[in-house]
DNA sequence: TTGCTCCTCACGTCACGTGAGGTGGC
DNA sequence: TTGCTCCTCACGTCACGTGAGGTGGC
């Protein structure tokens, strides 16, 4: 038998090369390389020529693993889920414990969305304070501004904006410090 | 003058090291190491033995950029913020570059929250599919369950359920494709 | 002096990216 | 024969982790 690209699965649908489940799962070759290192995907066949046959059925496989890695699972910890489910025929508490990983990351997914949803609120109060700092002309109330010396009308500067205090590294990887420079104040800091 | 541990910053803070800095911001010392070969943090001082001393503000700047980490910013991109606000003085469009930059992170946050939101999607429906694995006792209307052989009431498989499906790779990095095995079939399958 | 912390290499890990050099398939 | 796809090494990248071997600081 040799096998070409006219091959057809045994349900009578055409085998797909990498190429093409690559682009059927939006994945790159060398990624689908990997997962078969990694004992996570196989191709059904090789032809003559040793190019990888795929079935039509592997793009689920490879949407399964992005899946997982969405949920932050790696590569090895979807290797152990596959033994295990494999393994669950044999040892019924397998299923148990794959319903047990399953709930665990369902509470860090729900984590990360939280995690997200004040990262969110930080970006959006960055945003505003950057926008007001574009032209300033608010009343001064408690915290001049670490960039245009004025008030924004907030308490203090938000935490994406505060980190950016701070003298700037020189590029010299070991040399000496250089004293340290303060080229904004907070009123805060003038009060003390 | 000789640095110890009991040196003072400029606004009469003790100074911390490494180790301090690490433990009040929840990295770890090598991560730190890296910030500073980055530029993205320096200590204002070294010791007289070469330990690295930073000011307590220093927690700040640590924090943002796990902040920003968050958000998926590399640590090079970092970099790039803090050269856009250093650079903000002289130039003033860097001030708008940095809320351009931080619009499209807020995009990108909102779709990952999405994103994340349909991952929860997914595991609930699969934990109530496995859940029905566990016990099965339905009545078969659609699809038979491809782990029990029953029918789970639900139209078709979770797609983190679907994607198990396929057979077992082997071990053999580079050893001939052993024929594909089916132990499962699906109705749809039989139909056919 | 002991114990803890710090120092600087420098290699390992994870999920790929990116060629190098050669070959299959229509 | 041309052009595209595929093959197998094998090294690079990113954000650290993890020692190795030596030293500072109270």
């Amino acid at each position: 038998m040799t096998a070409t690209v006219s091959d057809h699965s045994s349900k009578g649908r055409p085998l797909l090369r990498v190429g093409d489940l690559a682009r059927a799962t939006g994945k790159t070759v060398r990624a689908i390389h990997l997962y078969e290192e990694l004992g996570l995907l196989r191709p059904s066949a090789r032809s003559a020529g040793g190019f990888r046959l795929y079935e039509p059925s592997a793009a689920a496989r490879v949407r399964w693993i992005d899946l997982l890695h969405g949920l932050g699972f790696s590569l090895q910890e979807m290797r152990e889920v596959l033994l295990k489910w494999w393994g669950a025929e044999r040892a019924p508490d397998a299923m148990d414990e794959l319903r047990h990983l399953f709930t665990r990351k369902l509470d860090e997914t729900r984590a990360a969305i939280e995690r997200h949803r004040q990262l969110e609120g930080e970006l959006v109060e960055a945003l505003g304070y950057l926008g007001t700092c574009q032209d300033c002309h608010l009343e001064a109330t408690t915290a001049a501004c670490i960039r245009c010396g004025r008030d924004h009308g907030t308490a203090h500067e938000p935490a994406l904006v505060e980190g950016l205090i701070q003298a700037e590294p020189t590029a010299t990887r070991h040399g000496p410090a250089p004293p340290p420079r303060a080229p904004f104040v907070r009123v805060e800091d003038l009060d003390a």
